[in-house]
DNA sequence: CAAATATTGCTATGGAGTTTACAAAGTACG
DNA sequence: CGTACTTTGTAAACTCCATAGCAATATTTG
């Protein structure tokens, strides 16, 4: 039973209660009159006049006059969800890639900013990179720090409480990168980092194949395997933040998986191991009996980790993601097949629709999750930058 | 992120929910003054006044006249939760015997009822014993069905939405039986059925080893391997209710590792298979060379298991409990051994303290949950019995 | 016995939401 | 083109809830 906080309600909180519950009926929806906000609610048409205005007048909403009205009666003034009041960032620092992605407190993005770097950079110069990125990033969207609400940063490897990867991750030196802290400096707003698979789960169920779902296992598939858990509707971190990290246990295959299509025989000299894998793919998609094989052995592989986590939490989905999940349509049978064999019920098995962009998504969508909870537990005041 | 629902609040669910609070503040207390209710809650002492009274009138409290005053001043009235203004039965219906617990409202055990049935009864006459000893339970406690708000039972084998275990269980003929509906025909409120370990593991935070922690894996070891897993203070039972049945998967050697203690040499003829583990867990704490390594084995293959429920969920706790609890000084030290070599980070390894009585306990807790819930979401009428 | 302390009961005040009523601004139709 | 109808916007009256402040009461302490 999870701890209750004991507090008594008075007028005012009644009030900001009654605020709270307009402005999320206004968000994400198109521009709405007084009378469907108060159907919606439930509360009163006047009532709902009142606190409209009241969200106008300090910031958080604003009006749209009658246009061209199409039904009967007098045409209703609308309000709509001032999502440009804030804005937050989501950034995936990869291996081989930065991706910035700056939105509205809607979520639409605004900009974009992407740079390659060099896989064996050492941190400093990746640091230097990001720095350089999200300044640009920001220039280019004519906003200054002062105007971001929430940053949220995905790395690979496990993140503990502080932000910090120290038990593990595969970018040179990593390890002692206190991450939070160097983006602290630039920024005022909270800023949040977390493990990339973490985060491409969230994208998946926010803006992807399982919207539907609130029971996920995400799979972020490459040639490093990681695994995202979305329970009950809520990203699960784990007490230390190493939640989903079931590749560790050598008795479930997923450290070797990969190595089935990188040794895969014929693939040419010439293709980097980097690229072996999609070559492998394509082989195989082009009837080609080792790269079938390999497939067919990669996948007997990463079904046995993916069988674990099943069967240890039961979710409705498992979504294929990550960068080989352009092969989806390779792996989704097999996977479905293996994985019958060794689960007690069967989750649904679904490809990723986000495709890259998915760590850096849901970034954003963590950094928004900030962002409303602070809203709806401080209270509405004038729409500013929270700060830390 | 969490689906809100969109609702306004107007003043009397303002009442209610200052009600509400009340009540909160009022359970698992000594009785309490109208003064230090106010401070607790945040309310004005003349609110919660009115409030106090119009819980006395409905029945959810009761008055205490102030007796020998120890502090100076005019001693104030104090008021008490009505932890008797119903109750709630959890049960426990394992292989070889019934336990029926019989609770108020505070959790407040007031009636205890034990029954052994041959482990292989068939399911008619389980369930004739279950109806005999629950109506014996009621009879001895001076209740009737009708005053009892929640009955949770516990069976093996993952149970499904409906209350039935469709999937498997290790209960001969116990796949077709509908249990739920079976005692709904002998209780009118809500009746729910739930898995063995999952209500061990609720036990275990309720009154157990792991009250400090939100993120469990509760270990039920026995004859038979299962776990249950509270993540973030919530019991967990996945889409299906089958979460946790992590032994099904054939690369972790739950299946097999009570074996290595039925198999042990040196077990004498005259000790039924049923009593072989204990023997060995008494011959190997005697310092008996085959009993050690049996014990060892087994605990490696137990390790392995729990390696992947804490690889995938990084919990706080792992509960080592079930029947070879009352082993666990010979199991927590290799265990802890083990398990550290498989996983990333450590969690805590505890034993469990509730012994036999855990699943039932479960039950209760689950029952109250499920009071609790309707309690805080209908909202506070007179209390009586809810219905379906 | 009086002073100090704390609780209880009572009344006035103000805030928030609801209901009711009515004017204003459109459309539909003869 | 004008009337009937529909819906919106706004104001006033009313109800309910919590608060603040004050008087009355009960008990301990000196």
């Amino acid at each position: 039973m999870t701890e209750q906080v004991i507090a008594g309600t008075d007028l005012s909180r009644l009030r900001e209660l009654n605020s709270l519950t307009v402005v999320r009926a206004l968000r994400d929806q198109p521009p709405t009159t007084v009378t469907e906000l108060a159907s919606v609610t439930g509360l009163s048409r006047p009532a709902v006049d009142v606190i409209a205005q009241g969200l106008v007048s300090s910031g958080w909403a604003t009006v749209v006059e009658p246009g061209g009205s199409s039904t009967v009666g007098r045409p209703a003034r609308r309000y709509r969800f001032r999502a440009t009041a804030g804005h937050v960032i989501g950034v995936d620092v990869g291996g081989h890639k930065i991706l910035v992605l700056l939105a509205d407190l809607d979520g639409n993005v605004v900009h974009t900013a992407r740079r390659s770097v060099a896989a064996d950079a050492d941190p400093a110069s990746r640091l230097a990179a990001l720095d350089e990125i999200l300044a640009a990033c920001l220039r280019d969207a004519g906003k200054t720090a002062s105007d971001i609400w929430a940053v949220t940063v995905g790395v690979t490897g496990p993140v503990d409480a502080s932000g910090k990867t120290t038990l593990f991750t595969p970018l040179p030196g990593w390890q002692t990168v206190d991450l939070a802290t160097h983006l602290s400096d630039r920024f005022t707003c909270p800023v949040i980092v977390e493990n990339d698979c973490k985060l491409a789960a969230l994208a998946e169920r926010w803006r992807g194949t399982a919207r539907d779902a609130n029971d996920i296992v995400f799979l972020l598939a490459g040639m490093r395997m990681g695994a995202g858990l979305i329970i009950d509707g809520v990203l699960r971190r784990g007490f230390g933040g190493a939640a989903g990290e079931i590749g560790a246990l050598k008795a479930v295959k997923w450290l070797t998986a990969p190595s089935h299509l990188q040794r895969c025989p014929g693939v040419p000299p010439t293709v980097g191991p980097d690229d072996a894998a999609a070559w492998v793919f394509n082989a195989a998609r082009d009837g080609n009996r080792d790269a079938r094989t390999a497939v067919n052995r990669y996948v007997k592989d990463v079904a046995i980790g993916t069988a674990a986590l099943v069967l240890a939490l039961d979710p409705q989905v498992v979504v294929f993601g990550g960068g080989f999940s352009r092969s989806a349509d390779l792996v989704l049978e097999p996977l479905h097949r293996e994985l019958r064999k060794l689960v007690l019920r069967m989750p649904e098995v679904r490809a990723s629709t986000l495709g890259a962009d998915s760590v850096a998504l849901g970034a954003l969508r963590l950094a928004l999750n900030e962002v409303d909870q602070r809203l709806f537990s401080v209270g509405l005041s004038a729409p500013v930058a929270p700060r830390r």
